[in-house]
DNA sequence: TCGCGGGCTCC
DNA sequence: GGAGCC
DNA sequence: GCGA
């Protein structure tokens, strides 16, 4: 029955599309369209591995073979593949017997049209708030009054497609209850009924058999897990029957038809059929706190309970007891300097200089019920403090002006006596330097650090901003408003155009670069000026009209600037990094800003003009003369609650100055956070990455210690992942282990490892952990439906290949989803060409929408993501209520339908109730009459009208994007989840993770509005890409 | 020393 | 309620 | 494993 091979698929489907629209040229098409351009493409690749995949019979993956039982599947497959893709080439087109793919072509050519071809698009449309009416189902070929660029990947809302839709009842909420029996019965009947049957033995047709054809016969009342469940029907589930006339019409007919669709139909139904659909789903607790979550809090709470919170006191007695070296030894020398060094730290409520003395005294000391400290404890404190002088206490609070006071006298103090120099470059030496930290009250210990370095650069570090004597600035303080503080001013313009003001990020870069000279430093340190870009993307300034990145003639902190220090200057960077300047220092200065893209303050060029076309983005730039930001500044201050909040941007490494002076090989491990991953557009550094034998071999480590799982495992998965990341990002060569530690997210121990695979070009660690083991188990794991415990468990039990399983050796035995799994392993470990993705989801939209118009159906994941291939199909389905109706019972309808027409060919998870407006399905799918399409994973998701936004935000990705939105979103006080966005979330304060209020919606209905709220600036779905 | 996402289904 | 998935 |  199958006539068609993929590729033969593809050419025809690109042939209807070039006819539909000549102006779909995207790059992918046109590979699949034309063999000889790309002989190798993955086209080609596909179809020649599904030959491959026809040698084996019933389509199962190839034997695994003993000796090299590990990933030898997919690499058997490759190699075959490979070899496969040149015969293809030579192997012109067979014989093809054009029967057509589907008789849905014709509904998929208006479709066509809309279908993202490549990832960048302009913006979301999808997300709109006022869906136009669906459009009318007559025109075959749709008027694109979209440009091209618009209705890419998240057009496929139906307002912008135009698709001949049947008219159709609308969705109708089945009424009658059948036989009590619910889809999880259902479901456990198929689980039972196969599990009789070998995974491997030819399946029937599983539409016969799925669960899903029953869906629609319940109505379903949640049972909410009830742990009571209807006695078993062991018999394979019936062939469903609609209780709604007009629904079961429109199966029937389209059943009859065999998919052959597009059965006139009757209009529309239009009464409401059941408001409430909604608001029953709505009453669906947010979070439920079960007891049992309490329960377990409490287990732990317990099991740490001692320890933890004794050591709670200790620390603060500790604090406590750390000598309080506060104004009174520091207040003494002042008088004796003239010298001027300024140090501030900001956010905090008074500007206005607070009084020393109150500092010392912090409302958390006062907080702290005397320590009450055993004999015992109190000398593991003193020993603590013993060793512990470089080890990180707690600093006593000081204030910022006050340790620059100390610091300055301990500096002559030692200069003094032993005449000790520091081997940093003295490049700050003569110069006047108000350091501001973000922190006016209260110096950090960042910011101590920070100041110790800028002293051993030679500076005189100000305890106070005095414009007249203060002749540089240097800052990380979060915001504008918070160095604003510190400098006790009320607005950039203030600051004198001849104090240059740069980030502490160039201080970090002068260090790094041992080749500069004074003059060069100089130079470019009278050039280099803050002119606040940036915090410009911090406070998403750019997103306003008004404001236009600036080089820094700004008015506002400039340099010691001639009028006609413009662009030239600042561009400088950009353009020798461009043009692979000889010069070596612009090109590491422009490398260095480059490397910390993610930053948001990094100087001297501004990450948003760097995120943007530089000439474009300069030429502007020129034409702009007034402060920018000085309507901002209250939106800043205002900001500014919120950033305080935020992981600093610029906390220095763990030396500590007193010990670390001594050392003469010390270096300013000093690292500047940055921000929120999700805050930064990053394009995917493209071309070679000068680091990449570190990554691969981190990377090695890393799946090692994926598969090991272990709950230390995890984490290092992900902290590895991290410092991948930013190696990745990292456009220069690393060259020590001391200047990866400088990278985000890379700690003392990953430096070691890179140091060791610079040095060594290996890694023992690797070897270590790589036992076989570790490769079965990963083997295994591979398989939809094990982790690592039960893959463990297989191992141990004596399976050691794939074959062992199928074999069931040792007795293991496996879930329905398992078996499935299994038995797909090799397709569902493939990916698919983003085409696929797309022919399969033409298929499955139309026949969504005929049986309800109004239907949303767009197409998440990766896809969205403007990948060039998809692990999975992620659709999500929604329906606007404007007219008071609901996607209610929608899913199972269509999963019925894909079914029967063969597009749905197994099922891994069922939605616990499938008429909820809020259902998740998983399963396997395949392009129908299409010889030896693979099975492909395939998840749907409906979700309420009014999660929409919420829903996509989530499903789009990727993992790391979302993880860093929510975990801003988690520091700002907010909770975001598929759901929305939520406010007033009160948590446990024991366990964070606890939510013992749910909070107030306050946003979810687009990305946008979401974006918005966390202050990230809004980015297309191909710009989350992160990992 | 603690947290590192959160919600769902499967079994 | 642990395991697994997304 | 990292960072607070």
């Amino acid at each position: 029955m199958p006539e068609m091979s993929l590729e033969e698929y593809y050419a025809e489907q690109d042939e209807r599309l070039n006819r539909a629209d000549e102006s779909m040229d995207d790059y992918v098409k046109r590979v699949s369209r034309n063999k000889n351009l790309m002989p190798a493409s993955s086209v080609q690749q596909h179809s020649a591995a599904l030959e491959v995949r026809q040698e084996h019979p019933t389509l199962t993956i190839p034997s695994v073979s003993g000796q090299n039982a590990t990933i030898s599947t997919n690499r058997e497959i490759g190699r075959a593949t490979k070899r496969k893709a040149a015969e293809a080439e030579a192997d012109a087109l067979g014989p093809i017997r054009r029967q057509r793919i589907d008789p849905e072509h014709g509904l998929s050519h208006a479709v066509d049209n809309h279908l993202p071809e490549s990832a960048p698009s302009t913006h979301s449309r999808s997300d709109s708030l006022h869906p136009k009416s669906p459009v009318t189902r007559t025109s075959p070929k749709v008027e694109r009054n979209v440009s091209p660029a618009m209705d890419d990947i998240e057009s496929f809302t139906i307002d912008e497609i135009d698709v001949p839709v049947p008219a159709s009842t609308s969705h109708n909420k089945p009424k009658d209850i059948h036989e009590g029996r619910n889809t999880r019965q259902f479901a456990q009947d198929k689980r039972r009924f196969r599990q009789v049957r070998s995974p491997q033995a030819p399946a029937a047709s599983t539409s016969e058999l799925s669960p899903i054809l029953s869906f629609s016969n319940k109505s379903y009342r949640k049972p909410s897990r009830s742990p009571k469940r209807a006695p078993l029907d062991l018999g394979p589930p019936k062939r469903p029957r609609l209780d709604l006339p007009r629904a079961a019409n429109i199966l029937q007919a389209t059943e009859n038809q065999k998919s052959t669709d597009l059965p006139a139909l009757e209009p529309p139904l239009s009464p409401i059929e059941d408001v409430s659909l909604e608001e029953a789903s709505a009453k669906k607790p947010l979070v439920n706190q079960s007891s049992s979550l309490f329960l377990s809090i409490q287990e732990r709470i317990a099991k740490h309970s001692g320890g933890a919170k004794t050591d709670k006191v200790l620390k603060l007695s500790k604090k406590r007891a750390l000598p309080d070296f506060s104004l009174n030894e520091v207040a003494v020398d002042l008088g004796n300097k003239s010298s001027s060094m300024c140090v501030s730290s900001s956010p905090s409520s008074n500007p206005q200089s607070p009084p020393p003395q109150k500092k010392t005294k912090t409302s958390k000391d006062n907080q702290e019920p005397e320590p009450k400290i055993s004999a015992a404890k109190g000398a593991k404190l003193a020993t603590e403090q013993r060793k512990g002088k470089g080890k990180k206490e707690k600093p006593a609070p000081i204030t910022a002006a006050d340790f620059a006071r100390k610091l300055k006298v301990e500096f002559e103090e030692a200069a003094k006596a032993s005449g000790k120099k520091h081997r940093r470059s003295k490049f700050l030496e003569g110069k006047n330097v108000f350091f501001s930290g973000g922190d006016w009250n209260y110096a950090s210990e960042s910011t101590r650090k920070k100041m110790t370095i800028i002293m051993q650069c030679g500076a005189n570090l100000m305890p106070e901003y005095d414009p007249e004597v203060t002749t540089h600035i240097i800052t990380c303080a979060p915001s504008v408003g918070a160095m604003l503080q510190d400098l006790k001013l009320k607005s950039l313009k203030q600051i004198p155009r001849r104090i240059p003001t740069v980030t502490w990020d160039w201080v970090l870069t002068v260090l790094d670069d041992h080749r500069l000279d004074r003059q060069e430093i100089d130079t470019r340190l009278e050039n280099a000026v803050i002119e606040c870009t940036p915090y410009a993307e911090r406070l998403d300034l750019y997103k306003f009209e008004s404001y236009k990145p600036r080089p820094r003639a700004s008015r506002s902190v400039s340099a010691n600037s001639e009028e006609g220090r413009t662009c030239e200057n600042v561009s400088r960077p950009i353009n020798a990094a461009a043009s692979s300047s000889s010069e070596s220092n612009d090109e590491r200065l422009a490398a260095h800003d480059v490397r910390h893209s993610a930053a948001p303050i990094s100087p001297p060029i501004s990450p948003t003009r760097r995120a943007s076309n530089s000439t474009a983005s300069t030429r502007q730039d020129c034409k702009k003369s007034i402060d920018p930001l000085a309507e901002f500044y209250d939106q800043a201050r205002r900001q500014k609650e919120v950033e305080d909040g935020w992981s600093s941007i610029g906390d220095v490494g763990d030396s500590d100055s007193d010990e670390t002076d001594d050392e003469p090989d010390f270096q300013p491990v000093a690292r500047a956070k940055k921000g929120w991953t999700c805050d930064n557009k990053q394009a995917q550094m493209s071309g070679d990455c000068p680091n990449e034998d570190i990554i691969n071999k981190l990377n090695e480590l890393m799946e090692l210690h994926k598969v090991k799982g272990g709950s230390e495992d995890r984490w290092r998965v992900v902290s590895y992942s991290k410092t991948i990341r930013a190696l990745r990002n990292h456009p220069t060569r690393i060259r020590s282990g001391n200047e990866a530690r400088r990278l985000p997210g890379v700690g003392e121990k990953t430096a070691q490892k890179i140091e060791e695979i610079i040095t060594t070009g290996d890694l023992q660690r690797i070897k270590y952990e790589n036992t076989n083991d570790v490769e079965v188990i990963r083997l295994f794991q591979g398989i939809y439906g094990v982790g690592r415990s039960i893959a463990f468990k297989w191992y141990q039990a004596g399976c050691h290949t794939l074959e062992d399983l199928r074999a069931r050796k040792g007795g293991v035995t496996l879930t329905v989803p398992q078996a499935i799994g299994l038995k797909y392993y090799d397709d569902i470990n493939t990916r698919m060409p983003r085409e696929e993705a797309r022919a399969i989801f033409e298929l499955i939209k139309p026949k969504a929408l005929a049986i309800d118009p109004k239907l949303s159906v767009q197409i998440m994941g990766s896809y969205r993501r403007g990948k060039a291939d998809c692990g999975d199909i992620d659709i999500l389905i929604t329906r606007p209520t404007d007219d008071g109706e609901t996607h209610a019972g929608v899913l199972p309808r269509l999963l019925r339908e894909l079914h029967a027409s063969d597009i749905l060919t197994e099922d891994l998870a069922l939605p616990e109730d499938p008429e909820d407006l809020e259902a998740t399905y998983r399963g396997l799918c395949h392009l129908p009459k299409v010889e030896g399409s693979r099975q492909r994973r395939i998840d749907f998701l409906t979700v309420p009208w009014t999660s929409r936004g919420a829903a996509l935000l989530y499903y789009t990705g990727d993992d790391i994007f979302n993880r860093a939105i929510r975990l801003k979103a988690n520091v700002m006080g907010y909770a975001l989840n598929q759901k929305g966005l939520f406010k007033n979330v009160i948590r446990d304060p024991r366990d964070r993770r606890i939510k013992l209020d749910s909070g107030v919606l306050i946003a979810s209905e687009t990305e946008e509005e979401i974006f918005k709220i966390l202050n990230v600036p809004w980015q297309e779905p191909h710009e989350r890409v992160r990992g």
